[in-house]
DNA sequence: CGTCGTCTTGATCTTTCTCAACCTGTGTGG
DNA sequence: CCACACAGGTTGAGAAAGATCAAGACGACG
């Protein structure tokens, strides 16, 4: 599968905040790092929003309760190295999403009051976050639903993405729902495509065989074979 | 049905980048009212993304190609008073997304440039900005598939959400793209609730008649009548 | 080696998509 | 002023896709 890595962010000199703090040049940054297992909380939908954080590396998806029953949260988008989370914080009072680590993560983290100092005090900072904000939200594609293409098209669509931003490593269970299925119907898609050799599968790995073949699936083009 | 209207911006002075501008004080808006008949088409997608655009008045929708066929694009997004438009502007070269008037509109135009000089200029220009921006994302909640609910539960959701934001005129055509589902389903959803006297439906217009009932209808459970 | 969580597979049933015909309000031209 | 055509919306019957429920396989881990 062509893979090409998430923007990886190690040191705050290499780093889109860091740079606006010129952290290089001896600035104070007001973010601090954070590191997170995978799995972990960062924040909980409903909760006091008085953080803003940072990827630095790893994967975040963030879900939000859909109305329904209690437990009924829908994993509605992942946020990799260089987004913004939970910039909520600057407008409202409390977290709109639950933002989970799938990977280990490293996150850093500043408190509302830290970064609206910050945005006062460097002309930069605040031009660095908007455009951490619309990078992030340029980044995801609305959500697809059925009426957008079979299981089969929504997951070739899915799987070409993924081949250019490293999305390979996620569980099942969350891909399906970002793709608005269920994980049995997202395994049957992957199988028939399996199936074709359009595609390899192991139980954690997807590997993209046609490129080609995959497009046209993505597009609704139903080969004849 | 309750309706609470969307803030509507008439005069820069009550205008949230009127305020960060200045106007009251003799400051110089960027922004340069343009009015556009419901219909018009704001920008489109893949265009040269030169301007950036705030809603004064009216709502937008925005839509994407979906990666199908040519023709083949989805609305996943309304845009109301207060919100801004194609901020991708200030981070890439052109529009992800093309957007049109649903109802008769006044944006506020600025080109990147004025935008980035005005950001420069004014401390409270940023501020602003990104305060438009995430709202606007706030605003809209991640649009639901078939795996969160049947057509009747969306829609059901979708009426009480709009009791209070004023969706109310949108056509049929936008409301069930945005709900995830064709005109059709939709039709059926809104006939279903309303042979039960949850709500009442005209060509144009629908009204809650039951908010409790539709309440329960929209958490999935099932009124045993 | 056995248990657990995650993923896969299978059979069945519900939902919604599809395609078609039919309304109904609006605007047009005679 | 009325007939007419048109776009948007509704309704119906049938087919296909995906949801559901249940059981089994695989890999990780103790």
């Amino acid at each position: 599968m062509v893979r090409r890595l998430a923007e990886s962010v190690n040191g705050c000199t290499s780093c889109r905040l860091g740079i606006a703090a010129g952290v290089a040049a001896g600035g104070r940054c007001p973010w601090v790092d954070m590191p997170r297992p995978a799995g972990a909380c960062l924040y909980v939908a409903g909760e006091p929003a008085e953080r803003v954080l940072f990827v630095k590396r790893g994967a975040v998806t963030l879900s939000r309760e859909s109305g329904r029953g209690r437990d009924d949260e829908v994993t509605w988008a992942v946020r990799r190295s260089g987004s913004l989370l939970g910039v909520e914080a600057l407008v409202r009072d409390s977290y709109l999403d639950t933002a989970r680590a799938v990977t280990d993560v490293v996150v850093c983290v500043a408190s509302r009051a830290d970064v609206d100092a910050w945005m006062r005090s460097r002309e930069q900072a605040g031009r660095a976050i908007l455009e951490c904000v619309v990078l992030a939200h340029c980044a995801d594609a609305p959500r697809r639903s059925s009426s957008e293409g079979n299981a089969e098209e929504r997951v070739a669509s899915w799987l070409l993405e993924q081949a250019s931003d490293g999305s390979a490593g996620l569980p099942r269970t969350v891909v399906a729902a970002l793709l608005g299925m269920l994980p049995e119907t997202l395994s049957r898609a992957l199988a028939s495509l399996a199936a074709r050799r359009l595609i390899a599968v192991s139980r954690k790995h997807v590997e993209v065989l046609d490129v080609e073949a995959l497009e046209q699936v993505a597009a609704g083009e139903r080969p004849k074979a």
